[in-house]
DNA sequence: TTGTAAGCGTTATCAA
DNA sequence: TTGATAACGCTTACAA
């Protein structure tokens, strides 16, 4: 104990070239339980790292003993000694906080910080953006972290090359545009968030049914669309109205559509698009939901506090992230080896906006 | 050349007592590039730590080599040896999904990541209550990271207690309950974001201001309820109605106020009370904003969609994140060591819900 | 079941 | 301006 006491001084070092100082006091080190209770680190170790090949009553007096000196394993000479640092890393690719602050991002990221955190590991977070691309680099080539979950507008030629030499493990967040059939990857089924959203709408007595998209050039607004074709297949012509994203003109082309072409359902790929198809209508004094009816992507937080309160395609973020999670970490710890594609459910959340017989 | 290519081969190692497997490239070290340099590793490390005390020459010729052998230094090392780990962790108290998506969250973390990635450090999130606080202390004992950003719940004796044994700075988000005067901390300014709220609607001709929170139990609602006594000084009478959470006595209270007491205007404490101030009033028919006008805290991405739209008190997130982060950084680099407190000003977003007397 | 000793890849002290 | 060398605190092969 007096030679632990000795070191329990405070010392002070160089500054830094980069202006730091280091100024640490000595912490109580393996070396310290092992004097302490009178064996070698090494075994002290091993009962750090739940070596079985142990007798029952020295793990006791050493578990003691870090108890009483209340001993924590150094993380940083663990890293370096191991190879590992229980680190994974989310990307992000937010170019203003607006971005940052989807749904998506949210709910995924609380689930993700929930699995990692359970399994031993923390979760770092970094901007893909920040520094177009080179935020994922150096976490990789200074082996910073154990693994990382992308999303899919990281992935690059570049960047794959890089991860498969350095051997860490990624899962991606959302189907990629390239290389989708030969990396891992979790995602929403968006397809079938829009054959659920028309099966819907139908069994509510709508029967011309018009999508409402901002573009067709992501993979996601795609596979919105086709899974809205494939269950208009056989039943009414299809509709698609891309409004880019100023949404404008929706104004004049939502009752355009219900005029001409006999529109009396939307489905909307976002909140916001809902909210102006359902200006656009009130405008024209056409009622929600009784004349038209609509649903949307998304149970945004004010879906439920929009007039009329809105019908939405819940997509289980929460599960999304859980599941991007989830493989990772058996990526990183070798119990799984195969690429894997997941697709995760949706469910429609039914309120007013759609509600065309009775009430709820 | 010769002895690096022996060196890149893969091997692989026992498994671990916890069911990972090391399995690691050989990379490029420090003393590689010393080697075909032809200098010793500490001059190497001169030059990766920008030590002026160089020969131009011997630098150039070290940074030559660094980019040809695809050279990074292992920041696993880094750590072990200069006691730094160039992390700051962000906790977060979020006991469901939905506290951890709120604005507030967003676009701090957005500032925070931000900053922190500027300054060459990396960001830790941690949800404190998943834990119960065992989180924080864990990345603390194990020395993870060099500071913390805490939310100002999870500011409690035991935590501090620690957090000073070990000498780990750390700022506080939001003005905590405690020990508010000895911390260092950031937070929205509550009371003038009030004071402002009651002269915007006054300005706009409202004449009785009623204050609808949820409670007074927090230090934020504490601080905004006196902005709107102190705003009203030798006005009127005060009038705070504190409706709970589930917020369905507002339905009559809302009415009551307009009736009997002659309120004319409601100042919210969030989106989603004025959402159900609105609904309560035009239940009554009354009519927004020329009967009644509704000013809410919080700029949330929805507010402008709301019928009317919101007027908002906006509290600069990005702002609150940002200072938290630099005086985070300050004090791990020895710039700041006296506490600090700061308030972040506010702004009214001026929009239909408050326009009592013609357009905006 | 335990101890010895080498190594992980840097940084920092001290001497040259 | 540079090089040897000893840390940093832990893990683990190998020997006992």
């Amino acid at each position: 104990m007096i030679d632990l006491c000795k070191r329990l001084h405070i010392y002070f070092l160089d500054v830094y070239a980069n202006g730091c100082i280091k100024e640490e006091k000595m912490g109580v080190t393996i070396k310290d339980i092992a004097k302490q209770v009178g064996v070698s680190p090494s075994t002290v170790s091993r009962v750090i790292n739940g070596n079985q090949l142990i007798s029952e009553e020295t793990r006791n007096r050493i578990q003691k003993a870090m108890a009483e000196l209340n001993y924590h394993p150094n993380s940083r000479a663990r890293n370096l000694a191991n190879g590992r640092t229980n680190m994974i890393a989310l990307a992000i690719d937010a170019d203003d906080e607006n971005t940052f602050s989807n749904n998506f991002f949210n709910r995924s990221v609380y689930a993700i910080e929930k699995v990692v955190q359970n399994k031993g590991y923390n979760l770092l977070i970094t901007n893909d953006m920040d520094a177009a691309g080179s935020s994922i680099s150096s976490l990789v080539y200074e082996k910073r972290v154990d693994g990382l979950i992308l999303p899919s507008s990281s992935v690059r030629e570049g960047l794959l090359d890089l991860l498969a030499a350095e051997n860490c493990p990624y899962v991606v967040l959302g189907e990629p545009a390239i290389y989708s059939d030969l990396l891992t990857w979790v995602d929403v089924d968006n397809e079938k968030g829009s054959r659920m959203a028309v099966a819907h709408l139908q069994q509510q007595g709508y029967g011309r049914v018009v999508l409402v998209v901002e573009n067709t050039t992501t993979v996601f607004s795609c596979k919105r669309r086709d899974g809205y074709l494939k269950a208009l297949e056989g039943q009414q012509p299809p509709e698609v109205i891309e409004c880019g994203s100023d949404y404008s003109l929706l104004r004049s082309r939502i009752p355009e559509a219900v005029k001409e072409k006999g529109a009396d359902a939307f489905l909307c790929s976002n909140n916001v698009i809902a909210y102006h198809v359902m200006k656009a209508l009130k405008e024209k004094k056409i009622r929600i939901p009784e004349e038209v009816g609509i649903i949307t992507f998304d149970d945004h937080p004010f879906a439920a506090y929009m007039d009329p309160p809105l019908t939405a395609v819940d997509v289980d973020t929460y599960r999304l992230g859980k599941r991007a999670a989830e493989l990772l970490i058996g990526k990183i710890q070798k119990e799984i080896t195969d690429k894997r594609a997941e697709l995760i459910d949706t469910a429609v959340i039914f309120r007013e906006s759609s509600t065309k017989e009775g009430a709820i």
